[in-house]
Order: structure tokens, then sequence, then C-alpha cells
RNA sequence: GCCCCCAUCGUCUAGUGGCCCAGGACGAAGCCCUCUCAAGGCUUAAACCGGGAUUCGAAUUCCCGUGGGGGCACCA
């Protein structure tokens, strides 16, 4: 494998909630620059000031770290090629754009926006696509610069080739060739004095020494934009990787704010900052998004260290991708049976302390093994475990009532129960099983009758991880308490 | 409307001309295990969009359809 060190980057805009895409961009150029040694950039790309939203930079900030994919540099730690948000680079853009001014490769345009607004809608008018018509391509330098001293507002835009094409190479999906004709005078820098997107990143890129630039394929459009502006610095290409967009779960269209709503009303989020609430882990999150878009044969269920060590770009691929949650779950609980007890333990605690459950550590280490491999979601151990924390537990009266009996013949068989545990020196798992299971031989009930009893007794649920260990940890005097309750509440039915 | 991209089981994908009557994973179905729920084991159903062309040979190359997606802003 080639080992020449990659710098790559995520360039999100704080302008709504990071969502899944940004994670898998950042998930793979994480695995790029670590496979090669490199280094891993956040740049936050917040040149449209009217749709900026406050605290999002923060969410981008978090969510990378919460996913463990912590960037080399960022505005918030620095780094050599700071500064790291494009609203405090304005004069290394505007310095770049005097360049391609004065190598003709870019113009003033003095046309406002009302005037160009009449000009698409004629040109809709008579069905032809919609493009700058020109008017300020040819105007003479002398008199633009008499113009901009007269403080007429104005942007920049490029000149593009009027003829022939441009070949942009994607590293997927080959050569992309575009008519010259089909591509626009686009506006570089904005008459606000910010660059826009195709712009700033180009710019940035090559500054911040970039060499692997992936993204989303809704940039394909503007592709040979991008490649032309490089072209015309003469500096040098990155390896440009587009990758495949996310579907909505039917495969029918993109992902819409529906399928947001949707998808939380079932448990789910696109959002990286609601992943750790519902019970997701940074292992499950990393690994569903990260088979969307790069294809393993064999053995997908990794670590971030074990894609480190298989990721290649070689490996993506382009066609869009449906996302599917069933799978989100999958990763998810297998890589929670993969945890350490200590692990899993620090993992769900916060889960029932949230709600209000006083949890001794020592109880908690000893009740994670019984959890672990019946968990799909962490908050799923609230469901499965909670009793395990309350003083007491409160069946429901028809649930302490054994399948095929009445409740009369339920309360004789928890008083056998109770005096067969009550016999035992101590209420282990080794020591109770077997003379339950010999009760359960010599009164001809079955093992659902009389264990599914006490397991309502024991834990108020019908649903419980395995009876005896599940009572071992309960301890002696509070399973024979509860069993004693459960009897009272049978003999009063 | 114009431009661009994509096209293998329901979904994510492996496949880079013969190893493919197409492999894995999720999901589904069945069986086993079993104190509930899980987990685990075994098994089954399930795909190369259509048509041409190249070739001894095509899921794999080319062309044309069709379908899906994206773009056509002083937004990213």
């Amino acid at each position: 494998m080639s080992i020449k060190p990659a710098r790559t980057r995520v360039a999100p805009s704080p302008t709504g909630h990071a969502h899944l895409a940004t994670a898998r961009v950042a998930l793979y150029d994480y695995l790029l620059a670590k496979k090669t040694g490199g280094q891993f950039v956040l740049r936050i790309e917040d040149t449209d000031l009217k749709r900026t939203v406050p605290g999002t930079e923060q969410e981008i900030f978090d969510g990378l770290r919460w996913l463990g994919l912590q960037y080399d540099e960022g505005p918030d730690i620095g780094g050599k090629f700071g500064p790291y948000r494009q609203t405090e680079r304005r004069e290394i853009y505007m310095h770049h754009s005097k360049t391609l001014v004065g190598n003709g490769s870019a113009y003033p345009c003095f046309c406002t926006a009302d005037h160009l607004e009449k000009v698409k809608q004629e040109q809709m008018k008579r069905k032809e696509n919609p493009h700058y018509d020109g008017t300020c391509r040819n105007i003479d330098p002398g008199e633009a610069a008499r113009r901009i001293a007269n403080g007429e507002k104005y942007t920049i835009r490029f000149k593009m080739p009027k003829e022939g094409v441009t070949i942009a190479h994607d590293h997927v999906r080959g050569d992309i060739v575009t008519e010259n004709a089909q591509l626009n005078d686009y506006i570089l820098m904005k008459s606000d004095g910010l660059p826009t997107y195709h712009f700033a990143a180009t710019v940035d890129d090559h500054e911040m020494q970039i060499t692997h630039v992936l993204r989303g394929s809704e940039w394909l459009g503007t592709f040979p934009l991008h490649v032309n502006i490089v072209r015309a610095f003469g500096w040098e290409e990155p390896v440009w990787v587009h990758l495949s967009v996310f579907l909505k779960p039917s495969g029918k269209g993109k992902l819409s704010k529906r399928d947001t709503t949707l998808a939380a009303s079932e448990g789910y989020s696109v959002f990286i900052k609601d992943m750790n609430e519902l019970g997701f882990t940074p292992e499950g999150v990393n690994n569903w998004v990260a088979l969307m878009g790069w294809g393993v044969a064999e053995d997908d269920v990794m670590n971030l260290d074990q894609m480190i060590e298989r990721f290649s770009i070689d490996h993506l691929t382009p066609s869009p991708a449906a996302i599917n949650f069933q799978k989100l779950d999958h990763f998810n609980a297998t890589h929670i049976r993969l945890f350490t007890t200590e692990d899993l333990a620090g993992r769900i605690k916060p889960y029932f302390t949230r709600e209000g459950l006083n949890v001794s550590d020592d109880v908690l280490l000893k009740v994670v093994p019984l959890l672990r491999e019946r968990l799909v979601t962490l908050d799923d151990c609230l469901s499965f475990g909670s009793f395990f924390f309350k003083d007491d537990v409160t069946p429901a009266p028809e649930d302490l009532i054994a399948k095929g009996l009445d409740a009369k013949q339920s309360a004789a068989v928890a008083q056998r129960v109770y005096q067969i545990l009550l016999a035992q020196p101590d209420i282990s798992h080794e020591r109770c099983e077997p003379p339950l299971r010999a009760y359960v031989e010599e009164s001809g009930l079955n093992a659902n009758q009389v264990f599914g009893n006490l397991r309502v007794a024991t834990t108020g649920q019908k649903v419980s991880p395995p009876l005896f260990e599940t009572m071992e940890i309960i301890g002696r005097e509070k399973c024979l308490a509860r069993i004693k309750n459960a009897i009272e509440v049978l003999e009063k039915m």
C-alpha cells in the first residue's frame, strides 16, 4: 500500500443539525488520514451568514468527538493552516480572487440581483437554460476599476471557457466530461465580500494542503467549475472522491424532513446529536454508516482500528444508498456484545441514573453480563434491568397467575417455592436451581409455570434476564419478601 | 426543459472477461437450544433492469432504451 500521508478534511456548514452524511464523510476522511499517517482537518464553512444557526458549530465539534473522530486541526484546537473558519479567512479569498482577475480568469460583475432575476425569467420563458448572460464579462478593466472606486457593488465571476470540454477526474467514477458551453460564469466572491462555496473550498483545500477531497455527490454538478478554478491558479489538484447520497429507507428519493420526523417517531434519528440519547453507540453508528458506500465482502463488524486497517478509497461505491435503521440496530447490538463488562457498565449507568435510580457499581457490574446480549440500544437496559435498582416491585396481579392455573393454585406454587428457597443456606443460582427443578418434576407442572410465576414475583415483570442469576443479584432477603408479597396478592384474588 | 451521475437478492454490498447455475451481511421463514426475552447454531427463500454489439466466453467491455438520483442561486 502506498504510504504517502493524506491530508483530508470535513467541511460542514453550521446551518443545521449535523447528520449522517457528515458523519460518513468525516469517518472516511479520518480513516484515510489515519491509515496513511496523515492528518484529518475540520473546517467550518460559514460563509452564508444568513443561514448560520448558532450552536450548530459546537454540535459539529461534539458530534465528531462523540463518534471518536478527533480531528488533528480545527477551529477549536488550531493548527498550522488556520484559521479554520472561513469567515476568518476573508483576506485570503480576497487576495486569491485578485490573482484570478489579474490573470484574466475572473472578472468583476456589477449586475444587480434584480437584473439577474429578470434575465433568468426571460431565459426560462424562452425555454433556454438559465445562465449568466455575460453582461459584465468583457467590461474594460479600467472602467471596472473606476466603477469599483465609485463604490458600486460588485461580485467576482469566473470566466468559464466558452468552448471545448472540461475533463474532471473522480476517483470512483473516472473521467467526467462536460461541455464548457453547459457551464456558467459562476460567482466566486459575493458582493458582501465573502466567497461562495466553490471558491472558498478550492482555495482552502489548496492552502491547507488537502490531498484528498471527499464530499457528497451533490457537488458533481459544479465539479468542473472547481477543477477549472484549481487549473486557473495552476495548482495541483487533489484526488477527488464523490460519495453516494443517502436515500430514504424506502429507497425512493433522498432523505427529507419528513423522513427525519418519521425516524424520530420510531426511535431513530439521522442527527448525530440524538444518537447517544437514543442508546446508540459510536461503534454502532460508525460501523453502520461506514458500510453505506464502502463495499466490504465479509466480516463487516469492525471497530475504528479495524476499519483503518481495511479502508481504501478504491472500494468506495458510487450508487445511492437507502438507509436502513434495522441495520443500525444490528451493528449497535453486535458492538454492545463486544464491550467488556466494565466498559458496558460505564455506558449504561447514565441511562439508569437519568431515571432517578440509585445505581451501586457493585450491583451494576454483576448485572451487566446478564443484560449484555439482550440490549439492542443502551437504553434497553431500563426495560430489562431497572428492577435491580429498586427497593420494591409491584407486579400486575394478573401476571402472577401462572399459565393454565388459577390464582389459588398459583399461590400454592409460590408458597412451595418460598419454602424451598427458605430452606437453602444462600440464594446462589447453583444452590437454588436444582431443588426448584426437582419441584417442577414432582409437581407435574412445567418449568414455565413455576419459573414464570417466580420471575414475575421477584422482578415484577414477565420478561427478565435469566431467573436464577437474577435472583442471586437481587439477594435472598428481597427475593423472599417479594415472593411473600406475591402470595398475599394471589390469595386476595 | 437542459446537464451530470448511478443501476447485482426487499436493503447494504462482493464481483475489475472464464474460479459465478453469482458470495457475505441485515431483514424474512423454518428447525435446534431454552425458565421469559435474547444470544447462539443449522437450514431455506431471495438478485445480475431490458435490448443490441464485441468475444470462443460477459454480472463484468461498448451502444441504445428504461428506471432511480443529483444539479441548473450573490446556499452550501
